[in-house]
DNA sequence: AATTTGCGTAACTCATAAGTTACATATATA
DNA sequence: TATATATGTAACTTATGAGTTACGCAAATT
């Protein structure tokens, strides 16, 4: 059984993935119903499906041979985290120029 | 030429790269200062600095022989503006529940 | 002037993600 | 019941990113 389990990163990384999520947060559609959107094949879709999914960021509720794709929080938070951790560093940077110009100004 | 030109996404899938962002926002380093922290070859590490350069998650300090590698903010934006847009979608689809609530309570 | 240090790059190998086609299976429809 | 539909998966090909070693060059050191 190949094992397609790809981090938060990675999972990202693809374009069509992205392009899938994006498509997801208009509307929950099924995998054929995404697969209208590209040129690759429906397996191709499928795929990436299960890479979202293991990844958790959808969630998929079969309705009798349909699979609905509805977008799912978890998945993202692991990159909200990260990107949170580099604001705060933008964050302190300001912080530390903002001591910088009022030592200026304070020894004018 | 070789041309390792990727996407902001990209390069933050390698977990090298994420850790040599990360040991940069401690402190800004030179290459073989950088290589240190790896188990990598110190090419490898230049070729990884090259890439971050171009998608303008750092800047660069030729100081005589040696590279200072500064991080930089350009490169965080896409990946923020696009978590953003995800951010703003829980954050709707929270109202939505909301909206669901009241109708229920004043139902009642 | 000779040597060491810090770095870039070319050429190569290797792993693997991403696509394909072909097939199997379950559910809906005629 | 036969057929059409919606999907998963196995097997395969291919492109490419990530690593290596070997080399060259400029700046610092001796």
């Amino acid at each position: 059984m190949e094992q397609h389990r790809l981090d938060a990163f990675q999972v990202i990384a693809d374009p069509s993935r992205r392009q899938i999520l994006h498509l997801l947060s208009k509307d929950s559609l099924t995998i054929n119903s995404l697969a209208e959107n590209f040129d690759m094949s429906r397996p191709a879709v499928s795929k990436h499906i299960k890479v979202l999914y293991n990844a958790g960021f959808i969630s998929i509720q079969d309705i009798g041979r349909e699979r609905h794709c509805i977008l799912k929080q978890d998945g993202f938070k692991e990159l909200q985290q990260w990107l949170e951790y580099f604001d705060a560093f933008w964050g302190s940077k300001l912080k530390k120029l903002e001591v910088l110009l009022n030592e200026k100004s304070t020894k004018k």
